[in-house]
RNA sequence: GUCCCCAUCGUCUAGAGGCCUAGGACACUACCCUUUCACGGUAGGUACCGGGGUUCGAAUCCCCGUGGGGACGCCA
């Protein structure tokens, strides 16, 4: 049984890196038919919030990124953490340091000086045949991991290729702190190794943790799972996204009026591919997805072409489904929604045209608001030639078939009598109805209106 | 600084030695459609980081450079 995980940290919302990430281990999941593990990694009592931990969920849920089992929460197995620790520290795999964080912290600056890694010198780490200093009273001391001295540890990563590092590389790193909390890597092999983790999907940030929790699951007599380094996701610009630049929400792309399926079908061909497939359902994506397609290099985030996608979701869309979603938009406006014009018909009409709901909203805003066309766009369409079509349109529109069709033949009917364009009729007809320059075909523009909507907003115009 | 990773159009990518005079998508340009703007359709331009090897043959394999990124926490 494949069984994936998502362990992100409660310190803020899930952002787009972290949600694709989601997206691999969950689809690597459900293509295994496996399951998909929820871990909230919320050691870090200080920064982790509830409500960091809602908005992940919230996230997820909006995705459509169900999990299996979980969330689990890591400060409710401390226990379990605590007894793995005192066992390595019967079995000699780990030792108290009572080295300083100000000793520490001179220690590294020296060896920066000196153009070395920075790492944990070993003075308290147990050796054959060596005296370890007197443990200095008062000094509560933290734990610390009995790496291997020497030898390489290698994993074929399942994106990356093999990867060996050296021993010699690592430092004894600190699995528990003076209060004995235990520290990520140390809760992250635990878990791993009791959660029945078969398969290490995360962003390659991880890469440098992995040779560690290796030596530790090695020093448990715990099987190693497979590893999957994702690179990273930069923001538009090239940069890299964080906080501080770039990183949003995926709540934010809901607010900006994205449909969920064109995040995750964007998502998903960043960094994957199939071929030369673009566009597909997550169903199709769970059927596809495997490892071997992966790209090991960071992506570049392109709003536009998820902009594309969106605008493709939003033709497929069900009218119905926009309707629910573009109803509350409206609301958070202030419009007040009336069964005429209908909603479900102007979304059947927009949805053609715009990249995403707001969009739609703006369009399906005009036809419910005390509308007040601005001069600049209307004047320059208004001129005295066009309106004496405009007057034999308005007499006629009072009895005409109320369908597209009818309507359209006496725009016609009024332009010809006047020996004018379609534009000259048109353009004044769908700025006075709609406030814009550009709309769908004016016909069916008009039809939407209830009639006498529409006699209303063309005798507001202002040379009548 | 040390270690690790990465490198095909502007962007996402196809490509696992000959199918590549390098394919697709977004974006861009032109044309078509047309009642404006879109949509849609058609066409087009643009890329294998550099240098060495290996090979009959390299975008594909190896080495070196260069560039980019990541990691070196009692953060995760």
């Amino acid at each position: 049984m494949i069984r994936t995980r998502f362990a992100p940290s409660p310190t803020g919302f899930l952002h787009i890196g972290g949600a694709r990430t989601a997206l691999f281990a969950w689809a690597f999941a459900r293509h295994h038919a496996g399951q998909f593990v929820l871990r909230i990694e919320d050691t870090d009592v200080a920064r982790s919030t509830p409500e960091a931990v809602q908005a992940i969920i919230d996230g997820m849920n909006w995705l459509g990124l169900t999990h299996d089992e979980g969330p689990f929460y890591q400060m409710q197995r401390m226990d379990r953490y605590k007894a793995v620790l005192q066992q390595m520290l019967a079995a000699g795999t780990a030792y108290y340091c009572y080295t300083s964080p100000e000793e520490l912290e001179r220690m590294r600056e020296a060896q920066r000086a000196e153009g070395l890694k920075p790492r944990y010198d070993g003075t308290w780490r147990p050796e054959a045949g060596k005296t370890l200093p007197t443990p200095p009273a008062g000094v509560q001391p933290v734990v610390r991991f009995k790496n291997p001295s020497d030898g390489v540890v290698a994993w074929d990563d399942l994106v990356k290729g093999r990867i060996e590092i050296a021993n010699a590389e690592l430092d004894d790193l600190v699995i528990a702190r003076t209060d004995f909390t235990p520290t990520y890597n140390f809760c992250v092999v635990v878990d791993d190794w009791e959660m029945g983790i078969t398969h290490v999907i995360r962003g390659d940030d991880h890469v440098n943790n992995t040779p560690r929790q290796i030596n530790i699951l090695a020093a448990l007599g715990a099987q190693v799972p497979f590893y999957a380094h994702l690179s990273m996701i930069l923001g538009d610009d090239g940069q890299k996204l964080s906080k501080r630049h770039g990183a949003v929400s995926v709540m934010q792309y809901d607010d900006e009026g994205y449909l969920p399926e064109a995040v995750l079908n964007y998502l998903a061909r960043l960094g994957w591919s199939h071929g030369d497939d673009e566009v597909f359902s997550m169903e199709q994506f769970c059927t596809w997805f495997d490892l071997d397609h992966i790209t090991p290099s960071a992506a570049q985030f392109n709003t536009e072409k998820l902009n594309w996608l969106n605008a493709h979701y939003l033709k497929q869309a069900d009218n119905a489904r926009l309707v629910a979603l573009v109803q509350p938009r409206l609301e958070a406006r202030g419009v007040t929604i009336t069964a005429t014009p209908s909603l479900e018909a102007i979304i059947g009409l927009y949805k053609e045209r715009v990249s995403n709901l707001n969009e739609l909203a703006d369009a399906a805003e005009v036809f419910y608001i005390d509308l007040h066309p601005k001069a600049e766009i209307l004047a320059p369409h208004l001129s005295p030639e066009t309106l004496p079509a405009l007057v034999d349109f308005i007499a006629g529109i009072k009895d005409v078939i109320w369908e597209a069709p009818a309507i359209n033949a006496l725009i016609k009917e009024c332009i010809g009598k006047h020996g004018l364009k379609m534009p000259k009729l048109a353009m004044p007809l769908r700025i006075l109805l709609t406030g814009q320059a550009q709309t769908p075909s004016v016909d069916a523009v008009i039809v939407l209106f209830p009639r006498e909507l529409v006699l209303k907003r063309l005798a507001a115009a202002p040379i009548l």
